[in-house]
RNA sequence: GGGCCUGUAGCUCAAUUGGUCAGAGCAGAGCGCUCAUAACGCUUUGGUUGGGGGUUCGAGUCCCUCCGGGCCUACCA
């Protein structure tokens, strides 16, 4: 037994997230977090709402809420989403909270200490009608390029030149159109993320195996052009973790905080700390996860998140850590993931395009996203959802393969021998056929979860859960039972051993079917197989047992196409 | 512009990382079974591995080039 420290990238608070964002990180990792759980290690997953920012107090601004009130609406509805999503979380935490606060502010002044933090004097577009700072993006005008009226002030979206807001021709902002805008001086703390490059860069070579979108990345941003650039960690507005050198003012920066990119992934630690203290723990329960001098040292620490977020996890959080010249945990492993389009294109907030977590839940129960969504996870590529592919692969997986093996194994039991584990009758080669043809698929799903291989995983699995169908039509206890009644009760026996060991195995792609398989043979033992025969004879002759209610209805035709026009876009 | 990823049967993806493997699932076709959610099982039809060139005894697997798809490029998070 091992312990394993499971973070995945913490979504934005802006609003519920798309089903892309919830396979780029939070389903998997959650699938991997339930897998080593189940292996018998000790796990602690934790996630947590992403709050600060300017977007959070734009939306709440809208919405007409204060930004904190906003915020904590928001985790609520995260929370329900993520729990209806069986996201299995030991804490689902918010980067607002006092711990992170806390733990920023020790970061801030650590580095400062250790020479890792300057002072940087910049100059700003501020909008008068606004009272803020603008950052580059959220300033529009016309772009001198090619004339496009709507360029952003960080790049032109139509010629897609890099701009300086400066260069924009009539710029006004673009929250409120004003066009009283000024350039003002102001004073920011910068990561001297540059100084810690050869580190860094040493650290990264010394990883085995991750992914290649994710080291490429990491290099590409070590040694692109001048190198690994140093990086402003404060903002000009209000809501966020406030500028302090641990809890001493820092000259200065009143009024200022910390950038959310500076905080966000701190707040790793700092809802393990909020993990303790909603558990009555003492500092010492989290500490041992996150200080190698305090126990951390035999802890692995596996990473989840979308690719977008990889320059951050590879190299300004290690930053941070490593420059606090501090004991702390890094990473062992960032598991990254490409996109997931939406049926030709890509998920939309904006146009409503696509389907999003509070959506998903109210037309399909959560089983039949996480399986799809796991099964279909762009490891290697981009990958996309249709509704056809969706249809068809949970329909024949979930409805077909696994759920009618259900059906049939306790309709037949429960027919002929009534509801409990028929006992007598010998085995003979159909069962020996069918452990011979199990147990290497057993190893090598264990191999490919062990691997966080999720698709190849997914694969086995349901190859696992054909072997099913294929040895009860070798074995055709229906025929047998003619003949031989106690051939059969063995047969049907192993059948319901079968469904039990498919609970366990399938409990980290789709919880809520294994609880109810599990219920059906109304037994709670749920031990990870070792040897196969042992594993398919703990449900003895005489255990009672129920047939469950379908454990996966069909979608039909209609729904699909009813479902393919409603998500098209125009969210109502 | 620069960098990275990707293009394998109609669809979704595999190929121990140059060596009998060009494979699996779905879809299609045929047969079988009747316990079951018109479900299951068996057999089977599909590919000059995007195009072209090269290295090699041998290349989806390496190199060059062309074509297509995608991502990143540091003040959105």
């Amino acid at each position: 037994m091992s312990r394993i420290l499971i973070t995945s990238a913490l979504p934005y608070i802006n609003g519920i997230k798309h089903l892309g964002n919830l396979v780029g990180s939070q389903l998997p990792a959650d699938l991997f977090a339930r897998f080593c759980r189940a292996r018998g290690h000790e796990v602690m997953f934790i996630c947590a709402t992403d709050e600060h920012g300017t977007p959070a107090e734009l939306a709440a601004a809208k919405t007409g809420e204060d930004v904190a009130a906003y915020c904590e609406r928001m985790h609520r509805v995260q929370a329900e989403l993520a729990h209806g999503f069986r996201l299995s979380f030991d804490h689902y935490g918010r980067s607002s909270s006092e711990r992170n606060k806390r733990l920023t502010q020790h970061f801030a002044e650590k580095l400062a200490e250790n020479g890792f933090i300057e002072e940087v004097t910049e100059r700003q577009v501020y909008s008068r009608a606004d009272g803020r700072f603008l950052p580059d993006r959220y300033i529009e005008g016309t772009c001198p390029n090619c004339g496009y009226d709507r360029a952003r002030g960080d790049q032109c979206e139509n010629c897609t030149k890099q701009l300086d807001p400066t260069d924009l021709i009539d710029p006004r902002s673009a929250i409120s159109g004003s066009t009283e805008l000024e350039v003002r001086e102001t004073r920011h703390l910068y990561l001297r993320q540059s100084l810690l490059k050869d580190e860094i860069d040493a650290w990264i070579d010394s990883q085995q195996d991750w992914p290649v979108l994710t080291t490429s990345i990491a290099k590409k941003w070590l040694h692109d052009g001048d190198g690994l650039q140093d990086r402003g960690i404060t903002r000009d507005l209000s809501w966020g973790v406030p500028v302090k050198k641990g809890d001493a003012p820092w000259p200065g920066m009143e009024g200022k905080v910390f950038y959310v990119w500076f905080d966000a992934p701190i707040e790793y630690i700092g809802a393990t700390a909020e993990w303790a203290d909603a558990h009555g723990l003492d500092e010492a329960a989290w500490r041992r996860w996150w200080r190698t001098d305090e126990g951390a040292a035999d802890v692995r620490y596996v990473q989840f998140m979308g690719k977008d977020n990889v320059p951050f996890h590879t190299l300004s959080f290690p930053a941070t850590l490593m420059g606090s010249r501090e004991p702390w945990k890094l990473v062992d492993y960032i598991k990254s993931f490409n996109y997931l389009n939406y049926d030709g294109g890509q998920f939309s907030t904006s146009q409503g395009r696509g389907v999003f977590m509070d959506q998903a839940l109210e037309i399909l129960p959560a089983d039949y996203w996480r399986w799809w969504l796991l099964s279909h996870a762009p490891e290697n590529s981009d990958s996309e959802f249709t509704w056809e592919n969706f249809q068809a692969s949970v329909n024949k997986d979930l409805a077909d393969v696994l759920g009618n093996f259900v059906s049939r194994v306790t309709k037949f039991g429960r027919a002929r021998f009534g509801e409990a584990v028929p006992e007598g009758g010998d085995f003979g080669p159909a069962e020996e056929a069918l452990l011979a043809a199990l147990t290497p698929r057993l190893r090598a799903y264990e191999a490919h979860m062990e691997a966080m291989e999720i698709r190849k995983a997914a694969y086995e699995l349901r190859a696992i859960w054909a072997e099913g169908n294929e040895y009860l039509q070798a074995a055709a206890p229906w025929a047998v039972f003619k003949t031989d009644p106690a051939g059969a009760a063995a047969i049907i026996r192993l059948s319901l051993n079968l469904i039990r060991l498919y609970a366990v195995l399938s409990q980290p792609f789709i919880p809520d079917a294994s609880a109810a398989m599990m219920e059906s043979l109304n037994c709670d033992d749920w031990r990870w197989p070792g040897a196969l025969p042992d594993a398919l004879s703990t449900l003895p002759a005489g255990h009672a047992f129920v047939v469950p209610e379908v454990l996966f209805r069909k979608i039909t035709d209609d729904e699909r196409e009813a479902w393919q026009a409603r998500f098209a876009g125009l969210r109502s």
